[in-house]
DNA sequence: CCTTCGCCTTGACTTAGATCAAGAAATTGA
DNA sequence: TCAATTTCTTGATCTAAGTCAAGGCGAAGG
């Protein structure tokens, strides 16, 4: 992993403070490594703290009794989680794990809200983090209530494309059965999209890689679920 | 409506404040009044600052190309909306309509975060209204992807009776056209439950009032979404 | 008091997507 | 490198819940 302070600097809840406001918050942290498929936090366990991945990469979920899951985030570098658990109710409203090999870095909740008190622009950072997550949510919400299955497919690879650079091109970061999971579904039905787009020519694939051949025909498709 | 100060110091975002703080609150509030049925603002519209709901009912929610609707929230006295826009993107989310005759104070953005910057236990209190938010959202999430339509009006019937005091009779605060709308199906299927679940003695219903006859038996039903 | 309008309920039918089952590919690790 | 395990795909079937259609019922106004 890299230096910690570099790390630090790039985590955009960390953006634009002062030099000794980041060694400030790199004193705070703790260094903590977890391999491929570690559960970091379990739903309703009591946070004492909130995580930032350093490196790898980190799945947010919910389980349903029979085992079902609903991944509700997929955290990269530099961004954090469990913030929910430091700053109401202590307790996490969702598990986590390590989806790669992943090195994160550990706040404590009292020392974290102690610089957050001296602190306004970190506390401002923190409320928009927690306002785009929220974002998200809306989303989310709308996307498992009012699409289909094939319009949040089309979305989520609009998306995928455009954290790519826009490229034509995209490489999934996940399995495909963790897709499935995230966007609400299960992977027989995944699959079968799939194919289904593959033969309406609105993409190609080759494993993990998709390239987008109508972009037009996604948008719309997302939008409506309806073919163009 | 009450003295404007009064509101404020019983809003929960702005508890254990100051006096002369929640004085300079009050001083940057404009207060707001909407008719039934009328929109406070819509889903994609940039916004200004955000709201407190004085008296009155608000719901924030999003509509469907075809005109399909899921609420995500139902906000009452003292409960804030609208902040996402003031945090972090500028637009709102979402939409939001007035469903009674509703009193609003608006908090205009910079005068806001003015405030904040001046006052990290505000931002803390703003932190930990996010972060419920939030919770509430993963359990929406949950709700719409893992569970059937008669777990998520069990579980809802459970947390009304739980606002209620606990009490076994308890009064629907919104239509059940609404409410078909806030657990995510239509009013034709909610009917049809409450049906089944009056059938299997769960539930007496008269009106707007439901009789809770069986909470164990509730619970299961919200757990499992399976008949006890 | 009666009429009207919005809200709710009930019935018949349709459908998106889940489940069950089996096999094919791909990854892992010994 | 090859066996083992996991992941993905495809087919057949089932079911929860949405759609379409028709009536009932209660609150609000004439």
């Amino acid at each position: 992993m890299k230096n910690i302070l570099d790390v630090i600097s790039e985590v955009p809840a960390f953006g634009g403070l002062p030099v000794e406001q980041l060694e400030a918050i790199r004193d705070i942290s703790v260094h903590r490594r977890f391999g491929r498929g570690e559960i970091i936090f379990s739903d309703g366990e009591e946070g004492k703290g909130f995580f930032v991945v350093a490196d790898g990469a980190v799945k947010v979920f919910k389980v349903s009794p029979d085992g079902k899951e609903q991944i509700l985030h997929i955290l990269q570098r530099g961004e954090p989680f469990g913030q929910v658990a430091v700053f109401a109710g202590r307790s996490f409203p969702a598990s986590a794990q390590a989806i790669a090999k992943t090195d994160v870095l550990f706040f404590p909740r009292s020392a974290f809200v102690d610089l957050l008190s001296a602190n306004p622009s970190l506390a401002l950072n923190m409320l928009a983090v927690l306002s785009k997550r929220l974002r998200e949510f809306t989303v989310q919400v709308e996307h498992l209530s009012l699409k289909e299955v094939p319009a949040r497919l089309a979305a989520y690879l609009i998306q995928l494309s455009e954290e790519q650079g826009g490229a034509e091109r995209v490489r999934l970061n996940i399995s495909k059965g963790q897709l499935a999971s995230f966007i609400g579904t299960i992977p027989e039905t995944l699959s079968r999209m799939f194919a289904k787009m593959t033969a309406r020519k609105l993409i190609e694939m080759d494993g993990r890689h998709i390239r987008l051949l109508d972009r037009d025909g996604l948008e719309a498709f997302a939008e409506t679920g309806k073919y163009a």
